[in-house]
DNA sequence: TACGACGTGTTATATTGTTGCACAAGCAAG
DNA sequence: CTTGCTTGTGCAACAATATAACACGTCGTA
């Protein structure tokens, strides 16, 4: 078993401002460690993403930034969101254009991410059997791996036992 | 070893007049049985990404379509891309915001795509194992696996064998 | 002080994808 | 054949996502 939750779904009963700060406080240790600047711009982003503990669009947080950053406009989001997906700090998720919080931004790493299509939440594991036979299916054919996009949309343990169903979109 | 190609990579030897007039071919006996109409249009569209072998964007399709079809906007294209999308003759790659050609469109499936960094070739796996490693983590974790996007970038067996490395983009 | 690296403000632009409505082409029932 | 329905296309505008270019300010350091 090489399963490694990374994040796990936001549902499963977490105290969710502990969730929030703990992400910041291992943020501003890193940055700290690597000498690079958390600043308020920055570490506020982070927070956006990580309060709402679910796939975030760019500009949607561009929205709540403006809210109390007169200033801000598409490049302060997009080189904010560039610092942290550069730090490890966030994932983006290519098939919904959207960003989430990486739960263990201290190894660099490639998520692997189960999306609810119902709620949206998302967990993301680092599951070093998946990456294996996705290496070694693809060295057969003679292809040399760089970085895996994993993502796997579906239904979380919530919303299935809610009785919702997969092809209902 | 549960390892299918659906799409090799083009390198790989092979006739490419063939290939594309196979192509069209398989899609338009799959749309005669389906009981879809593959117009000119679409044809055309699926031929242009099948030509290249190669991701395409959706834009450099439509460039190429205005060149013999005045009247070509955006929707003519997304018009196109969204039936072959549905009709499974093609997949859409995340990562890339691009099109590539399905090399086994009959049974419904989702891609495992090789794409290389260097050159862009992609191929296309359908692989067993893969589907259901996946499968099984993402069940451990009570989540209800619906569609798989599995995109890896590296590089193609040619592009190794020259020299290029990863790290170098 | 002077310099250089980095972060931000600002404006404009590029890329990717969608909506809405009108019209035409194909097809089936009468 | 012709009426009416469904599907495909033309067209115009727009929406969503992302980047470029340049000016300016701050801060550490030679
Ligand atoms: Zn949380
Ligand atoms: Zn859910
Ligand atoms: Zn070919
Ligand atoms: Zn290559």
């Amino acid at each position: 078993m090489s399963t490694t939750v990374v994040t796990p779904f936001k549902h499963e009963g977490h105290d969710h401002d502990h969730c929030v700060d703990d992400a910041l406080a291992r943020a501003e240790r890193q940055c700290e460690r690597r000498g690079v600047r958390l600043t308020p711009i920055r570490r506020r982003v982070l927070e956006l993403i990580w309060r709402r503990h679910e796939p975030m669009k760019a500009y949607d947080l561009l929205d709540m930034l403006r809210a109390e950053r007169r200033s801000a406009a598409p490049p302060t989001v997009y080189r904010a969101l560039d610092f942290l997906l550069e730090e490890g700090l966030i994932h983006r998720i290519e098939s919904l254009n959207a960003y989430v919080g990486c739960g263990d931004p201290d190894r660099p790493h490639v998520g692997q991410f189960l999306i609810c299509r119902h709620c949206n939440a998302v967990a993301e594991m680092n599951d070093a059997d998946v990456h294996k036979v996705l290496a070694d299916k693809a060295g057969d054919l003679g292809f040399q791996v760089g970085t895996q996009t994993i993502e796997i949309n579906g239904l979380c343990p919530i919303c299935r036992d809610q009785g919702h169903a997969l092809n209902a979109v």
